[in-house]
DNA sequence: CGAAGGGTTGAGCCCCTTCAATCTTAGTGG
DNA sequence: CCACTAAGATTGAAGGGGCTCAACCCTTCG
């Protein structure tokens, strides 16, 4: 099942592969597969000492590397492991009965999919991967494990990361009820720009994502049809501007205003 | 603020108040006021030890009475309590920038609102009393540490119960956004009898509930108007059967058929 | 060069909304 | 006990936002 090549952090091969000489790669997608990322995130929500960091550092894991469009986990998959994202962009999905897709969250670099569901027991729905991706397999046990020997950091640090992820949930669920598909996109628009730059990933004001505009539109709970129309109508505004998978936001202030975005949720 | 009266658990009064005689009181709505309730749901998520259990019963709390559409807490609002609900209901909603209402969820009897709130910091929403109700305050402060304090068992249990109400709203994204109004309301009312049985306080083909149609819509993303019309095209369609505010389904199969439901993620 | 995936555009329709009115029920005070 | 009131439920009619179906275009990749 796991097909990718597995490494435990403290193998030689891991380190030699350091000296490979590409910067690019190096920043994307560090040679050394460490949980340093996850670490710099849970950092950002609670302070850790150097015991937990270390702690965190030692953690066992199994790097896998996914392709665009493979999945992660299934519904219905065991609880077994929690997957840090070490680089890249991933979803999680839900089918319904008539075979719609709805995406209820995306996520990237330091973001822990399924921690939710390795806490509660069941995988309740798809996780796949938007574009090349790392993931650190980290066994169910060891996180809730390393959560109780470290109560008030870690411990602490994953809750709130689990609960972050909840709440920009309910955020969508308003979102999509609510709000007309103007609002509706700009507002996730908003959104996107907003955490990659919390995350130090990107500017707010310009970015590039990797999901096509299929994929935004089953995250906005829109067809690609009437979502492309929505883009170009904003574009044609003067709100944004796309092209490939770059957005440029023309005046945050401005499309947070149609979105309705509020950045205190988050 | 805290109109209501204080008392912390381990008084002698209380122990002489659990002599009283009506079994049925004694289940539904303890005369009591203690987190009984709190310990059971708990307990359903994680085996508590005896330690546990005393932990939790000696919370020290607030006990607050709210009458019908009365706010628990205000977006905002510091986070400064969890609210443990020892009857009644309650929900939580968001407030568009056109005024609409989205309701979040619902919740009940054991449940604690505001605990994600609680551990992230800031309140996100509103949350208010559908009907007349009972809850507990308890400081964010008592909360954290409880759990930090029991991290294998409380904490794990309230963590669980977080995330359990985080799933509940990646379904609501779900139904939202891609169920027709039909399907939609069938799966809403699936879920509560689902839920309610499940919490031991009805039978899930047959239960009363506090919210108005307006209500209802308001969890369903719909008009109360239209609303309205799928519940009356449900009940000619002898699917269900509403009469004041309460709801028998008369096949549970076929209306759980029609609402995409499927109790898994739950 | 062909194929495939994704983006773009048009036309028509339908689900749900909006607006408006009426009916029913529950609660209140005389 | 009943009239009065307000909240909620119900129904009708009309309009529109987003969907469906059906093309076509553009880019990337083998």
């Amino acid at each position: 099942v796991l097909g990718a090549h597995v490494r435990s952090e403290s193998t030689f091969a891991v380190d030699c592969r350091a000296s490979v000489l590409d910067p690019w790669r190096l920043i994307i997608e560090p040679p050394t597969a460490s949980l340093e990322v996850i670490v710099r995130k849970l950092e950002r929500s609670c302070a850790l000492t150097d015991a937990d960091r270390r702690a965190i550092l030692a953690l066992p894991f199994v790097v896998r590397s996914l392709e665009r469009g493979q999945y992660i986990t299934r519904e219905a998959d065991p609880a077994a492991y929690a997957h840090l994202i070490l680089s890249g962009w991933a979803y999680r999905q839900r089918i319904v009965g008539k075979g719609a897709r709805q995406i209820l969250s995306v996520h990237w670099d330091g973001d822990i999919l399924n921690l939710s569901n390795c806490v509660l027991g069941a995988v309740d729905c798809d996780a796949l991967a938007i574009m090349k991706c790392e993931v650190a397999m980290v066994s169910t046990l060891a996180v809730k494990q390393i959560a109780a020997e470290h109560p008030a950091t870690i411990g602490l640090a994953l809750w709130r990361a689990s609960l972050a992820d909840g709440a920009l949930v309910g955020e969508w669920v308003t979102n999509i009820a609510r709000r007309d598909s103007r609002t509706r996109v700009a507002h996730l628009l908003c959104e996107f720009g907003f955490r990659l730059e919390r995350d130090g990933l990107a500017d707010r004001n310009w970015y590039s994502i990797p999901l096509t505009q299929e994929h935004i539109a089953d995250c906005a709970g829109l067809t690609p049809i009437h979502l492309n129309r929505v883009l170009k109508a904003l574009e044609r505004e003067g709100l944004i501007q796309l092209s490939r998978r770059e957005i440029t936001i023309i005046s945050w202030q401005s499309l947070a205003a149609v979105g309705d975005f509020r950045g205190n949720c988050l």
